[in-house]
DNA sequence: ACCCAGGTGGCCC
DNA sequence: GGGCCACATGGG
């Protein structure tokens, strides 16, 4: 346990070892991690699970049927995600795109290439670096390292790296990990496992199975 | 009454 | 290319 964590791949043998498996991500089915990635934008989990709720409960957790619910229809729904007026409208015309272009078809979306697949996921408004390579990652089950919050705030705990933006971090990851979609989407579901119940925005580590290692 | 949560896009310099 | 800001609900 005291061995040094100097290298992201020593850190999820780590977490891992400590939390064990957490089998991410939440979700039946590839559609419902596309509605779960847009919705936990800058929210607590929990709320995200509120509303896909209210749609399972309405009946139109489907791409069709998105796209073709009235806004204020899905304002509804959304309402606990926070954002909701946004969130709503990115939604629905990220379904809208998928059915004319991929003929509502996801998997069609999802047979292109890693690299491309990222551009064409980042060209649609609602979906950042986060979400898209959460959606590549745990939807489409390609690898692709997944950045956020609690992953910038352990580097910048435990000095793992200096330079915290979006893209050199996730090659830092990708570059310290085997390709390995498995790991990947363990490794992330780690982080955010001793993210939201250690590591919070203020740095007070106390009982943080890595608390010998924080600031 | 605060602060924060598995971000993103638009605007400004 | 980087620093602000709006977006909004629910739980501690």
């Amino acid at each position: 346990m005291s061995q040094s964590l100097t290298s992201p791949y020593e850190l999820y043998k780590f977490l891992l070892s400590h939390f064990g498996p957490q089998h991410w991500w939440p979700a039946e089915t590839p559609f419902e991690v596309v509605v779960g990635a847009i919705l936990t934008q800058q929210v607590a989990w929990k709320n995200a699970e509120k509303a896909i709720e209210n749609l399972k409960n309405a009946n139109v957790l489907d791409l069709c049927k998105i796209s073709n619910l009235s806004l204020e229809k899905l304002e509804v729904y959304l309402k606990p995600t926070g954002f909701y007026r946004q969130k709503a409208k990115r939604l629905k015309d990220i379904c809208s795109y998928i059915s004319k272009e991929y003929n509502s078809n996801l998997k069609r979306l999802f047979n292109k290439e890693t690299c491309s697949l990222r551009a064409e996921l980042l060209s649609l408004n609602g979906i950042g670096p986060e979400t898209a390579d959460s959606i590549i990652l745990y939807a489409a089950e390609k690898p692709s390292f997944v950045i956020d919050a609690y992953t910038k705030r352990i580097c910048k705990r435990l000095q793992l790296t200096d330079d915290l933006d979006y893209e050199p971090l996730k090659k830092f990851f990708e570059n310290s990990l085997p390709k390995n979609v498995e790991i990947y989407k363990e490794f992330h579901a780690l982080i955010v496992e001793l993210g939201k119940n250690y590591c919070k925005t203020k740095p007070v580590c106390k009982n943080c199975p890595l608390s010998k290692k924080c600031i």
